[in-house]
DNA sequence: CCTGCCGCGTGACCCACATCACAAGCACGC
DNA sequence: GCGTGCTTGTGATGTGGGTCACGCGGCAGG
């Protein structure tokens, strides 16, 4: 067995090490060894395309490692950047769940390791074990309010400049407590642009002045945040 | 029993003719009577606040009759309006699931009928009952897909005209096929400037652009489309 | 009746940001 | 090396629509 992506394939989730408590598989012994028969283990290259917005679903992917970018396009080719899934999630569980085809994109942006489960045999899992689907529904809840969160990004702020600190605080909240949070993160200004809604050149300028006024500093792809507190003003909190 | 709001209160779940297939209760007979021993039956006038944004979950709102208005305020004051919940959606169920604070307001927005669940009880039932448990699950599924669709109108779309035209459409969807779609709402131009995130001035604007260009009819409570192909044409597709 | 109040209609102003256009920096593979 | 492609930086320009300001009509209550 070889390990195309530079990481060892972890095929049994029942010894797996990948996963913590947020996993959606962190699951009972019986539901965990009934997912681990029915899935599909495979790892994927950067900018993998797993399913796209209008498909029908085909089933769910487990991400037990690396990042996957969702996304939705529209008609005229502007792409907005709903979230960058990481490792514990299950994607596309909405479509798979309620029947209706994907309603987003989603495309793999460094390599990974997924678990692909059936539609059919995901609906009978869920099923059969109340706790997973109690799993479920938690995880969708936490969707929906990202979602939520989103929205109100998008609807209540007119400023990028705001949307953008909101960004940023949003990035550094889970980083340890430290007087000038570093984030490693991979995103080009296009597609920071994609996630406020904004031109990828706003981003570029927003970004310029938070550097000249000593806010926060994007070098290379690590960010670093020097006034938590005028980022905090700027969303209005 | 008097009826305080114009209409019967329907105390029994097991012989309720308010529900259809796509309401949540909707449930075999086991989970049925299950819910219907934990709920709580209430009816309230328009303009009551159910929960808001921010306080910790007392529980599920099971939405009988009427319609209540599901919104989120900035620190400013504005507000954006996420859905207009229709009868056989629950309400607060993200909250109640995962254990956050109320992500969004609620209020309704004519009289309505209400069963409330504890957010213990709910818990114990969704445990309980598996078939309740999906179907929450699908529930979730179907919020977030909504929550995707706004995502995609405020962020992919540059136009207010564009946004009141892909909302319009939306509403006249679900009417019956013909040459003239009417639909009753009874929404302010305010209130329609805060679901697809602009002014009021704008919506107002606009709807007399779309009168004088013989598209689209406002008048009172009733919305009349007189050219849907243009409205079509409007968001891109 | 007059007086608020609220939803609607409209004009004037102006600024944030999208868009276009181009240059410079940086990483590749050959 | 040198080209090719992607990302970043920055200037000039145009405009959509937010905001303010005010007038009008309808409706309820004193």
């Amino acid at each position: 067995m070889g390990s195309p992506y530079g990481f060892e394939l972890v095929e049994n989730c029942l010894i797996c090490k990948l996963r913590s408590d947020s996993f959606f598989c962190s699951l009972p012994k019986g539901a965990l060894e009934a997912f681990d028969k029915m899935k599909y283990t495979a790892s994927y290259p950067a900018g993998a395309v797993l399913f796209v917005e209008g498909q029908a679903p085909r089933g769910i992917y487990m991400l037990c490692k690396g990042r996957v970018k969702l996304s939705t396009t529209s008609a005229e080719g502007k792409t907005l950047i709903l979230k960058i899934a990481q490792p514990g999630e299950v994607l596309g569980m909405h479509a798979t769940v309620s029947g209706t085809p994907y309603e987003i994109t989603a495309e793999t942006g460094q390599p990974c390791q997924l678990n692909f489960v059936k539609r059919d045999d995901f609906s009978n899992f869920l099923q059969k074990h109340g706790d997973a689907c109690l799993k479920a529904a938690q995880h969708l809840s936490k969707d929906c309010q990202t979602a939520y969160q989103q929205i109100r990004s998008l609807g209540l702020s007119h400023s990028a400049p705001e949307r953008l600190a909101r960004l940023l605080l949003e990035w550094t909240a889970s980083s340890p407590e430290q007087a000038e949070p570093k984030v490693k993160l991979a995103l080009t200004h296009e597609e920071i642009a994609q996630i406020i809604g904004t031109s990828r050149e706003t981003v570029t300028r927003v970004l310029a002045d938070f550097r000249k006024r000593q806010i926060a500093v994007l070098k290379g792809s690590t960010l670093t945040v020097r006034n938590k507190g005028v980022l905090e003003k700027l969303v209005g909190a």
